[in-house]
DNA sequence: AATCAGTTTAACCATATAGTTAACTTTTGT
DNA sequence: ACAAAAGTTAACTATATGGTTAAACTGATT
């Protein structure tokens, strides 16, 4: 009587191998017989546990998102002043993307093709997440605090600035011409300096 | 004694009909068959004109990226003060990614399949584009002009507010439930505020 | 030891897809 | 008008790929 979720050490071989590869070349560009070399187990076993490529790309993309998402997510709704959040928030969500920095392009890059699937896993969850943050935004724009912008503006302004290096990496090491290391000491260099930065871009710093 | 590039309408049909194939689906994705539907001709004619999926796709690529990036390189490399130049490029650039607002997404795409496309085509052409740019920024720099970042994570902080948008629209579209018109909307007002928000962003504001 | 469920394997199948071929039609040059 | 070239078509081929099957193995339970 094994426990429900124990995840047999094949099973947990074929989901990670199944990660790397649609991550890095999308389900369509995806072959059966490449994850199963790669999790060094007999192609069949990928029917036996997931029952098809469709069901374990799901598989792969609700955890992908669902790794990523909630984190950000909770990071925006925490208590705290718009200024301290900002800071916060760069510091963080940068670290997680750090460690995950294939995962927006592969989510973006599926959305393009199947926009319905988002929705299938999250939809509106994402947007009730967001929203008490946007009200955040809109309060202190009433005050006077902030650029006179659009709370959505704002966001997508603190998105983009977080999230495209890691969107543009390809292009942006061949226009710069970074290897590996070079684009980490990049992306160091933004660590450092966008927590202030985003603070100077979203608050108002003279009426 | 037909022109040397007359462009039969035949040839002409496939290759827009492939484009939009390639741009939506990429190259994995996207389906001979499909093209030839597409541009309403047998799907020999596609070998005909072209002689393999590889050949048609690079051509779609190669013309996608040439169509953009000049035009980008060229705005970049006028004669003019930054400030100046930010709020033009601003306008021109958001036009010019309106008009194909595909091409960023298919770039980065295949760009991160396979890296070594986009040398073949341009390489280091765009970076030498860039460079002149980059000095300029350099330039107003060393005079107290600009906020005190690296050139390159200006440019970077200037490409993410202008196409970041494009690259997460279908992610974008969920979060904040726009359709088609709403987001043509959301970019309208990106269009009105951004010239002025970049310059502010880029240029120092007090010392 | 026998049994049985869960697991693994190799061989196989069905289908989709890029690409080819050869016959045909249309256009063009003389 | 004729012939050659260019353009077009349907039928076909080869192969890659997702998926199936049935036999074999394993390890626990009796």
């Amino acid at each position: 009587m094994s426990n429900e979720k124990e995840s047999s050490s094949t099973e947990l071989k074929i989901f990670e191998a199944a990660r790397d590869v649609f991550q890095s070349k999308g389900l369509e560009g995806a072959r059966m017989q490449e994850i199963a070399d790669k999790a060094d187990i007999n192609k069949s076993m990928l029917h036996y546990y997931y029952r098809s490529k469709e069901k374990l790309f799901e598989k792969v993309y609700e955890l992908s998102i669902i790794k990523l998402m909630p984190q950000v997510a909770s990071l925006l709704n925490e208590e705290m002043p718009l200024d301290v959040k900002l800071r916060k928030f760069s510091m963080k969500y940068l670290e997680l993307i750090k460690a995950n920095p294939d995962i927006p392009l592969f989510v973006i890059h599926e959305m393009n093709k199947n926009p319905g699937r988002l929705k299938k896993f999250i939809a509106k969850e994402i947007g009730k997440r967001v929203q008490p943050f946007l009200d955040q935004i809109k309060e202190e724009r009433e005050k006077g605090n902030t650029v006179n912008l659009p709370p959505e503006q704002i966001f997508v302004n603190i998105m983009a600035m977080l999230v495209f290096p890691f969107l543009g990496r390809p292009v942006l090491q061949v226009i710069f011409d970074m290897d590996e290391k070079a684009f980490s000491q990049f992306i160091a260099v933004r660590e450092a300096f966008m927590p202030d930065y985003l603070v100077s871009m979203v608050m108002k710093k003279e009426q």
